[in-house]
Parts: C-alpha cells; structure tokens; sequence
DNA sequence: TATCGTGTAGCTTTTGTAGTTACATGATCG
DNA sequence: CGATCATGTAACTACAAAAGCTACACGATA
C-alpha cells in the first residue's frame, strides 16, 4: 500500500521556509524532487490550517505565519494528512455477526491505544526542536559524511 | 486509501473454526461475503504459520492446529498482514539533505512507538478472549438486538 | 502590458488489496 | 476405476488514493 508523505514533506519545507521567505512552489518542488501542482495542493492544508499563507505575482510565494517553536508535528499531519493513520482495519460491521463484531471490537481497542500514542507522540514535538537536533552535536557525523566528495545539497 | 482487512477477516473464520472444523473455502467465504480465491489466499499466510492445515477431495477444508487459547492476535496478523502497518511514511532518505534527515527521524521514532504499543497489545489477546468476551454480558444487549425480527445469522 | 506566481480542472501513473475466471492436482467415496 | 469434491495457483480485472503532469485562468507587480 503506498505511504503517504504528506508530513514528512510538509515538514521539510516548513523548517526550509524558516530560512528562506517567501518559497515560490517551484522551489519547493525542487526541494522535494516533484512538482509544482503537488507542492500547492499539499501547501493548501497548510494554508487552510492557518500555518503559512501564500501571494501571487512578482516576488510572490509561500510564508510562515508562525514561528517553528509555534508549530507542532500534530497541526501539520492534521493540516495535510488524510483521518486514515492505519493500513489495517476491519469490515462493514453489518453482517450481524456477533464474532465479527468481539473481533472489530478488540482490533478496534488496540489501534485506538496505539493511535492515541501516536498523536500525543506528533503533538509533543515543535518544528524548532528538529531544527535544534539537526544542528545539535548528535548529527556531527552524518553531517560530515554528507560534505564528503560528491554530496548532493538540498 | 483501501483498508487491509485481512487480519480483521482471519479471526472471525479462526473463531467460528472453532465450532466446526473442517470448514470449506466456500463455506468460510460465504461467512465472510467474499470469493473463495481470497479465502484460500488469506487462508495460505495461516497455513504457512502453523496455524491451520488444509486438507483437499472430499470432507475436506481447513481445520485448526491449536486452541483459540493458544493464538494471539500477533500471530495471526504475523500470518496474513503485509508488512506496512502505517498509511504515513517518510521519504527516500537518499536526498542527502539534513533536514529530511531530522524530520524522518522524528517521525519515524513516533511511529515506532506507536507500533510497539500496537504490537504489544494485539499479542497480549488470545482468540479465546474474544470468544469470551463474545459470550459474557458485555454483549446480552447486542445480542439481543440482533436475534429480533430479520437479524440475519451468520 | 509583460511577466511571474498561485489556483485548479482533468488527466495518467502507480501500487496493493480484493474479486473473478479458469484450470490443474490430489483425495475420497461408491 | 472414475465421478466428485476440495485445494492450489495463474492470470486477469476492479478499485482506491496519492502522486505526477499539462493546460489554462486569475491576479499582482514591475
């Protein structure tokens, strides 16, 4: 089933954007290696969920309207996912059937728990705190491996 | 984006073998309003796991291999459900941008958690638990409900 | 007014489950 | 033995939703 990456995209524009104001969606989709289209449809939950806002014309493009310590994982996943967060689920319900229904009722249980955690996980962590990560110590190798010969620049 | 319902499926035939064994493919889809194909191909992941047998030619069909007590919803969903647990995902991880580096790793330590707990949980309830809880009076109100006039049976 | 950027309709592509048809293989009963 | 029943599997089609793409309308700015 294919992934939906939504979030993980939105958030890389997102902490981009903290840097570099406005983003016209060509650059962004350059950023993404995609497409301007799927860059404003995705930008557009962003801009419903009054996170960035967006102008046309000379000089135009897209802007945050908050700062990254402001913004959580949690608003944006709500901002640009869709409500499903699990491959697995389970059937109609209507056929009736008692053991269907223990059985929906006990998946049921364990996916919402996990859910919960899910979105308590996403709803902890700002924007400003991977930002603070990335630069922190704990990247220092990775960060060099990627200046080596040949590495590509986002 | 289409829903996974095989594990969903697989308990509700698991259980219902419970009272009668062994039961055909045709007569496992028609509980589950479905083809005979998809029954047997869900029906190969439980075999493969040691879970049930199939027996071909007359008088047979699929039978189970241990109590109800003794499977765990884990296993089951080992046996049947691919391996994306999730709908959201995170990108290539090969863009060499740090960045993307800090977001996938956040998000990917949100959705490990979240899979642990699913996980643990699905594994801490047996087939035989359902069934209990099917049969206890947590369920008298529904099961009244569904024995009034045209409720059908499965 | 020319140019740049967003907004959006409408299409194709992709990926995996589900559903269907068709047929081969093997077991069991009479 | 041979008819019948059941599994096993190949080879499709259907479907859903994200992603990708083309084309064009609208508005802003220089």
């Amino acid at each position: 089933m294919r992934k939906d990456t939504r979030l993980s995209r939105s958030l890389h524009v997102l902490i981009h954007m903290a840097d570099q104001q406005p983003m016209t969606s060509a650059q962004i989709a350059r950023i993404l290696q995609t497409n301007s289209v799927v860059v404003r449809r995705t930008m557009a939950g962003l801009r419903e969920a009054g996170l960035v806002e967006s102008k046309g014309g000379r000089g135009g493009g897209w802007s945050l309207l908050r700062g990254l310590e402001a913004i959580t994982l949690l608003e944006v996943h709500n901002a640009v996912s869709g409500d499903a967060l699990f491959c697995i689920g389970w059937g109609s319900e209507h056929s009736g059937c008692l053991v269907e229904a223990a059985v929906n009722h006990h998946i049921g249980e364990a996916l919402e728990a996990a859910e919960a955690l899910l979105l308590e996980r996403l709803g902890a962590v700002t924007l400003a705190q991977i930002r603070a990560d990335m630069d922190s110590e704990q990247w220092a190798g990775f960060r060099a491996a990627l200046s080596g010969p040949g590495a590509p620049r986002t």
